[in-house]
Formats: C-alpha cells, sequence, structure tokens
DNA sequence: GACCAGGCACATC
DNA sequence: GATGTGCATGGT
C-alpha cells in the first residue's frame, strides 16, 4: 500500500465493512443532526430528531418560523438546547433568505463558496460544516473530529499541536479525492473512535495494530 | 457522583 | 495568538 493514510483506510473497511453513513432520511436531517451531534452522544441526537419529525418541524421553511422556545424544548434531549435551537433556526433561515429554502442552491456553488458560507453562520464551525459539505451534499470535504485527533496524535503520525486543518491536510495530502472513500473513511474513524480510542485507552482487539507513543493524550489542539 | 459524548463562541490576557 | 470557560442532556 502507498501511504499511511490508505492503509489505515483498508484496515478499518477490512474490519468493520461499509458504515452507511450518514443515518438521516434527507438533506436537511443531515444536517439539523451535524448541529445537534457537537459534543454529544448520538443516541441522544436521534431523540431531539425524532421529536422534531413528530412534530413536522424537518424542513427548513418550518424550523425558520417555529416558535424559538417550543424548538428548545423540543430538541432539549440533544444537550445545550438553547444554543442548539438558535442555531438551527439560524441555519434554516439563512436557507430560506439566500438559497429559497433548499440546501441545493448552497451546493451548487461549489464546496469552497459553500463551505465559506456556512463558516460564517453561529454555530457552525469546520468539522459540522464539513460534515454538511460530505454527508449532506456529498461534496469533498474531509470530515476531522476528536476520534481523528485522538488517533492520528496517540500514535505519533502528527504533531500533538496540529489544529483542525493540519489534521485535515494529514488525509487530504494522501489521498485521492474522493467522496465515498472520505465518507466512509469518517465514519470508519468514529467507529473505531468509540470501540478503542475514548478518554481511557482500550486498545486490546484494536484493528490498527500500531504502537502507540502517547496514550492518554486526548486534545485537540 | 464523576466523567464523558461525532464542537463552537466568546472573554480575557 | 493562545488559553480558559460556558453551554446541558443522558448513559456508564
Amino acid at each position: 500500500m502507498s501511504n499511511l493514510a490508505q492503509e489505515i483506510y483498508e484496515s478499518l473497511r477490512t474490519h468493520y465493512g461499509p458504515q452507511g453513513w450518514w443515518p438521516a432520511e434527507t438533506p436537511l436531517e443531515v444536517a439539523v443532526g451535524a448541529i445537534l451531534t457537537q459534543n454529544t452522544q448520538w443516541g441522544n441526537v436521534e431523540r431531539a430528531i425524532t421529536r422534531l419529525r413528530s412534530a413536522r418541524l424537518l424542513t427548513s421553511v418550518a424550523l425558520a418560523s417555529v416558535d424559538r422556545g417550543q424548538l428548545e424544548e423540543l430538541v432539549r434531549p440533544a444537550g445545550y438546547f438553547r444554543q442548539k435551537a438558535r442555531r438551527l433556526q439560524e441555519f434554516s433561515q439563512f436557507l430560506v433568505r439566500e438559497h429559497d429554502g433548499a440546501l441545493e442552491g448552497l451546493f451548487q456553488q461549489g464546496v469552497a463558496a459553500a463551505r465559506e458560507q456556512l463558516l460564517q453562520l453561529n454555530g457552525i464551525g469546520p468539522e459540522t460544516a464539513d460534515s454538511i459539505l460530505l454527508y449532506a451534499g456529498q461534496l469533498p470535504s474531509f470530515v476531522v473530529d476528536t476520534y481523528t485527533a485522538r488517533i492520528l496524535k496517540r500514535h505519533g503520525w502528527i504533531d500533538d499541536e496540529a489544529g483542525y486543518y493540519e489534521l485535515q491536510d494529514w488525509f487530504v495530502a494522501q489521498l485521492p479525492e474522493d467522496t465515498q472513500q472520505w465518507n466512509e473513511y469518517h465514519a470508519l474513524i468514529v467507529r473505531v473512535g468509540k470501540e478503542h480510542c475514548g478518554s481511557r485507552a482500550k486498545c486490546d482487539g484494536c484493528p490498527l495494530q500500531y504502537r502507540l507513543e502517547r496514550p492518554l493524550e486526548t486534545s485537540m489542539e
């Protein structure tokens, strides 16, 4: 195999098989989930999304105009409910205002322009933006998260101080631009991260059979 | 009861 | 520019 990033991908893919991300029914639902899952376990996000679906609020127009207090109550299970209600609403209002309520319009501008617009919005940082672009828009935008940082830093593959874009570049520089692979790759990293790279080291049985250099380093910056 | 989870914004030095 | 802190629920 030609490089480490490819090698890791092959190992994970062989061990776990396809992950079938993102767990959502529509692009908008992907975006809603991306905002709700910030620093939050997915199970809690699902509760919130179920409640939004029951309230028929999984459209940009509905989210943009719903009463803020009502939205807060619905997303409460996902935590940070005041912030997240605001973020969902401002994101939806942006879609309605700038793109006729459709994510398609956002994505049609291309990755770079769409990403820039997303990053202007309150509560949408690099990971949330990349998740929306990759999983809702199927655009080539590699997603980095805390597990990605832990795995690379614990193995000593990247500098401890590396930030989001250095981590992202580590992958992008080694991989062909392949949306489908990047989709699977991030999902696989979350999978192996949950099982073997939590705050406490659980390296037994990890499909990445490499020697750790810094077993307990968890910082992202 | 402490600790953690698929981040981000903002204040302060 | 870098470090620190608030945000909040639900599971282990």
